[in-house]
DNA sequence: TAATAAATCGAAAACGTTTTCGAAACTACC
DNA sequence: GGTAGTTTCGAAAACGTTTTCGATTTATTA
């Protein structure tokens, strides 16, 4: 029942705790004999070494922090099953905080975070967040920071993302090459990277393709808890506003299952009507009637590079190596589905 | 850029660091001078009291640990944010790590949670699980555990569950009540408690009312990844077996809407020719065609109510009182949609 | 056997905080 | 001015570990 400490093990074996230390870590100063005893004894004892005391005579805690703007969300959640699985592997713990998408909530959580010095920082941010001092702050600790999915550019870290342009321009080429002549978008929220990069893709298709942009044809969701709702008030005012529309390219799939709920209900036919693609591939995209077309986003795979990044970069400290921030961009791809397959 | 500690302050000021830690907390022997000035300073040198120093000292760390079966889930990712926004209200941090429904993994996370020595565990157990001895280790060292959902009846601790048995009675019920009279039940995989009482609850509603249980009724369905598959593979399994079925009760929504979609490919009508209720009210549920008639099971609340509980517990120690393991049982009801609405 | 090399151990400092307890300084009162 | 009481401070121990460096013991060699 009581803990056992380093002290009690030497006590028993009329040792110091300087050699059980050692033992325990295998030095080469420790004799087979004793180790064996102590490894022996500190067994049986059920020995556990304090982490607290571990942390402040290493200075380091082997447990890192992740900041997400939500955590019920398939694309997220995916992200946090990534980090947390690479993670272990290398025997790191991770605290996970949410923002909800408040700029202040996340200077709070960073200013924790530090507090509580974990060992490096892994961020993806809220959609409020326009200012960066607080991450500056991070950097400024020489802490290990790195920022996924929704990053700021200007903020000097690492980060992984996708090329949310090429991908928004691929699926808008798409709607084209499928013969859609008038193609409307379904953005995301004003101030996220991604959402701007997704948007500019689009419009550069468009014109690219010497299709008119059309402002008009540009509506915002903001993704929150309600996108479902979101794509389905969108894609009825779409429909009162533009009834020539022929393609939507539509921000998230969520948004865009919900869409294709209210077209449908309209008695809009997908795709003979009007074609839809999605982004990010969630998993009920496959799985609904018409299937959806969309862009994979690999949240797995995210959380899985975020943490290796953060994981060098970290060792590099060690080393005493600085480390030149790298930004890594993972590949995404079109799938086609039924969404858009029209059988000429 | 360096990191400021007390003795950096005390010097500074040419005091001690004795009276510095007092200032800072506010210990009624410090004079208002000094205070203002220890303040002052800390603020200015942006002073962070060392986390690792302050958890060795107080043998604590304002940390607890959460290991869940699965992270991309609907009904644990809303346990997740339960849990967080409740421990981020009373200043604690939460580390999450993810069984995989792996025994051995769990076991191996304990483990790692008590050498981590966090405050507490909350813990939903793997479906693999059968053996105890490793949560029978963290009520040993006298640690703070709460279980919620997938629970081991004979472990002495706090837990929170919702009524499995009678929400599955209700459901089943409502299939009898709307006229079903062969009632199908597809349940979830053997281990788990709350799967064998709402299977228990299917039975008893059956048996009440005076209608045949019939084992061959009955499909298992593990639940995982596949969940989606596996509620198509059981509905057209069932379709071949006994096509005289009239309703089933589907241990959770995204089996059943697996099932429906199934169902509807074969040209059965939903809620004419099979009526549907499934469990754990997934926001997809409402949105579907037709919309499923399900049992509402509270993650968001049993986050909170796990964590509540858990930090009951976390004071109780402190003070040296000993805990009584208390059951939270959370209401649950059933939410009546199209999936059962047979307008006779 | 003496000198040297190798093997084995432990004292002590350090990490940065909290808290006890005694000492010093100051105030007030007769 | 002396006493008692109050206010303000700081030395020191403690939390449990890691690591340096010197000391001691044992083995090796000429």
């Amino acid at each position: 029942m009581k803990i056992v400490t380093l002290r009690d093990i030497a006590e028993q074996l009329n040792i110091s705790v300087t050699t059980v230390s050692k033992a325990l870590k295998d030095y080469p100063d420790v004799s087979k004999k004793t180790k064996m005893q102590v490894r022996e004894l500190a067994k049986t004892l059920n020995y556990r070494p304090n982490a607290f005391a571990v942390n402040l005579r290493t200075k380091e805690s082997k447990t890192i922090g992740l900041i997400i703007p939500v955590i019920v969300h398939h694309f997220f959640s995916n992200v946090i099953k990534g980090i947390i699985s690479q993670a272990e592997k290398k025997g790191y713990l991770v605290i996970i905080l949410q923002s909800d998408e408040s700029y202040t909530l996340e200077k709070k959580q960073v200013e924790l975070l530090l507090s509580q010095r974990v060992d490096g920082i892994i961020i993806s941010l809220a959609n409020e967040t326009a200012k960066y001092n607080h991450l500056n702050d991070i950097i400024a600790q020489d802490k290990p920071l790195v920022m996924f999915d929704k990053i700021a550019k200007i903020v000097k870290c690492s980060k992984i993302i996708i090329d949310d342009r090429k991908a928004a321009y691929l699926a808008t080429q798409h709607l084209i090459d499928i013969g859609c002549k008038r193609i409307a978008h379904f953005r995301g929220a004003l101030l996220p990277q991604n959402s701007i990069d997704r948007f500019l893709g689009y419009k550069k298709a468009l014109l690219d393709n010497n299709l008119p942009y059309d402002p008009a044809l540009v509506y915002i969701c903001e993704c929150g808890d309600m996108s479902f709702e979101e794509g389905k008030k969108n894609a009825i005012q779409l429909m009162e506003d533009h009834d020539d529309i022929d393609g939507i390219f539509i921000n998230t799939d969520l948004v865009a299952i919900g869409a294709m709920t209210a077209l449908q209900n309209l008695g809009v036919k997908i795709p003979e009507d009007i074609c839809i693609v999605g982004f990010s591939n969630w998993f009920m995209s496959s799985v609904i009637s018409p299937s959806l077309t969309t862009i994979n986003q690999p949240g797995f795979e995210m959380g899985k590079a975020a943490f290796k990044q953060l994981f060098r970069e970290i060792k590099a400290r060690k080393k005493g190596k600085h480390f030149e921030p790298k930004t890594v961009v993972l590949e995404t791809e079109l799938i086609t589905r039924a969404s858009t397959k029209i059988t000429v």
